[in-house]
RNA sequence: GCCCACGUAGCUCAGGAGGUAGAGCACCUCCUUGGUAAGGAGGAGGUCAUCGGUUCAAGUCCGAUCGUGGGCUCCA
């Protein structure tokens, strides 16, 4: 029921584990180093804890004054030297009371707090480097001398213990990696993600923006972004009902009614925008679609013969985040979830749920995707609707589905929602970072809630088997994906632009406009560059733009009755008459097929 | 929402320790008609986010607000 339409998560996946066990170990080591080189410049401080991340590892400080940006390459300065010592890391055992003697004489409260959180019967351990000493489970490299390659990354605020009813701390994120070598293909990568920023590109490409007098979080398409969605609107609608979903529409609002029978006022309130009065009834903006197509479903009797439905519609959903959670196009107030439900017979889950796996890899798999990581949510261990039959069964067909797929998948044992255990699937975008966007939910919830029913052979009321799905998530998020996927560089079928014709001067102004005429004759998106501007000019205005295809056209060209085409990224080609070109665009031009 | 940083022309950014705004690109005009990533000249464009304060004088100092960014947090 809920998507995780704007989630940003991010992933970076190595390969091999024993690597990344290296790996932490070092990280976490340097995380040391560095609380030691603050604790010595900043002795106020006081240490909490200092783990190894996915990609680096952050220290978290209590600091009476928060840090600099020009802290950091004091800080780095400072790490240099202990590395330098080439300290050895020790490990002591301690028993709890002296490590509390240790600690509290140090005055680490935090450290204090940890060692009262250990397990009785695990073992208290000091890592010791130099004069600094930590709680720590280790393990540590051999000595300080090790570290070979690291960075300083940024600082951030973070609540003790990731609550924020505590303590803001400061937190240093910094990265490590083996040699130079990797280090510096680290930050080449971070690079190449920043320049892929979907809120650069954006702005660059004139696709969308999102505007300060209308609000934070809400997206204006401009023409370029809104021609994509289109397109990829249109992909996704005809995919739809080749596949068996029928298409609907609902409203934006809808009364406090629906919204308590769905039990959203309940449970989902503060997610959800301030109502407004209308003739004395309160209306709420809608943040999901279900209650609606529920609604759909409840204004007729349906027969066991009638199943399944399987309706989808691109809704547009608006639901309150906190300021500080926005971003971009990834994490918005109003986005527009590609959704669907489908309503079946028990007997039909199975069928169904293999079907609408494979139709979301497909649809991901359409748009250029090739690898995917998808989890398993299974029945939570508190407090949960419908009977440990339909729990157990619907898990189970799950999991066969996932198998039967064969992939890279795990499973978040307790982790579904209350109303039905469910599949996410992510994506790996060019980067190799996960994007989390289809999600494939049963809801044993709603169809109870709502009362709906059917009738069956024996012609009693039967409760329907509901799945909310969702495959591109949300289509704000899913643009964003795409630019920075794609770095810009659409594929033919969704450059907003395909082709450009070029001039090389005003003789060819009416050779070009024929050209443009066919393209656009033939379906083409086309347009003709007949500015006096030199070529060269022109040419590089075509590239920075992205278009995929520029068409030059000189002299040689008009008295030919030819093109020559230079595709994005490469060189000019050579020369081909109009209908050659139009076979070739064919070809390069033609939508994805989904089987 | 919280911590920190930032907010100067459409964009990217300059504006030494207060004296009433500048560049490049983009835009407009003119010259140039030039074969594969920026030809030349000129012009227009800014209540320096907003509001308030200090001062003879505030992009410049102080405060608040709004917004953006990096994180945290939340995510039925």
């Amino acid at each position: 029921m809920h998507f995780p339409d704007s989630r940003k998560r991010i992933r970076v996946i190595m390969e091999n584990s024993n690597e990344i066990n290296k790996l932490e170990t070092l990280r976490h080591s340097t995380a040391h180093v560095m609380a030691d080189a603050v604790k010595s410049l900043f002795p106020e401080a006081k240490i909490t804890i200092g783990p190894s991340i996915e990609a680096g590892f952050y220290y978290d400080f209590d600091m009476p004054k928060p840090f600099s940006d020009e802290d950091l390459p004091r800080i780095e300065a400072k790490m240099d030297e202990i590395i330098a010592q080439n300290l050895p890391f020790e490990r002591i055992e301690v028993t709890r009371n002296e490590a509390r003697k240790i600690f509290d004489d140090m005055g680490e409260t935090y450290k204090l707090e940890l060692l009262d959180a250990i397990p009785e019967n695990e073992t208290v351990t000091i890592y010791k480097h130099g004069n600094f000493m930590d709680l720590c489970r280790g393990p540590h490299v051999e000595s300080t001398g090790r570290i070979k390659a690291f960075k300083l990354l940024s600082i951030a605020g973070a609540y003790w213990r990731g609550d924020e009813k505590n303590k803001m701390l400061q937190r240093i994120y910094g990265t490590a990696f083996e040699d130079r070598k990797a280090l510096k293909a680290h930050l080449a990568w971070l690079e190449e993600a920043a320049k892929r920023d979907h809120r650069k590109l954006g702005r660059e490409l004139d696709l969308f923006s999102i505007n300060e007098t209308i609000g934070g979080g809400l997206v204006l398409w401009h023409p370029k972004g809104g021609k994509i969605r289109q397109l990829l609107e249109d992909f996704w609608r005809s995919q739809h009902e080749k596949h068996g979903y029928d298409i609907v529409f609902t409203p934006h609002i809808a009364r406090d009614e629906l919204w308590h029978q769905s039990g959203h006022l309940g449970f989902y309130k503060e997610s959800m925008f301030d109502g407004m009065e209308v003739d004395g009834q309160q209306y709420l903006v809608k943040p999901m679609n279900c209650p609606f197509h529920i609604q759909i479903y409840k204004t007729n009797m349906h027969s066991y013969r009638d199943f399944p439905y399987r309706w989808a519609e691109l809704g547009t959903v608006y639901r309150y985040e906190r300021s500080g959670a926005l971003h971009g196009l990834f994490r918005v107030r109003g986005f527009t979830q590609d959704d669907a439900h489908i309503y079946m017979r028990h007997d039909q889950m199975k069928y169904e749920l293999h079907r609408v796996f494979k139709f979301s890899l497909n649809m991901l798999k359409a748009f250029g995707f090739e690898n995917f990581v998808c989890r398993l949510s299974t029945k939570p261990a508190g407090k949960y609707v419908g009977t440990d039959e339909i729990w157990a069964n619907a898990t189970e067909v799950l999991r066969e589905v996932l198998t039967e797929w064969g992939g890279e998948y795990e499973v978040d044992e307790g982790g579904g929602a209350f109303y039905g255990p469910k599949i996410d699937i992510a994506l790996k975008d060019s980067l190799n970072r996960e994007w989390q966007c289809s999600t494939i939910q049963l809801d044993f919830n709603l169809p109870d809630r709502f009362d709906m029913t059917y009738i069956s052979p024996e012609s009693t009321k039967v409760r329907p088997i509901m799945v909310h799905r969702a495959l591109l998530g949300s289509i704000e998020r899913f643009f964003g994906i795409l630019i920075e996927h794609f770095a810009g560089k659409f594929p033919m079928w969704l450059a907003p632009e395909q082709v450009r014709v070029v001039t090389v001067t005003n003789d060819q102004d009416a050779w070009a406009e024929e050209v443009v005429t066919e393209l656009k004759k033939a379906g083409y998106r086309a347009t003709a560059d007949m500015r006096n501007e030199k070529l060269s000019y022109k040419i590089r205005e075509a590239q920075v733009q992205k278009v995929p295809c520029t068409l030059v056209l000189g002299a040689k060209e008009v008295e030919n009755r030819t093109v020559t085409p230079r595709y994005l990224g490469g060189n000019s080609e050579s020369s081909v008459s109009i209908e050659d070109f139009l076979n070739i665009m064919s070809l390069k031009a033609a939508s994805p097929v989904i089987e």
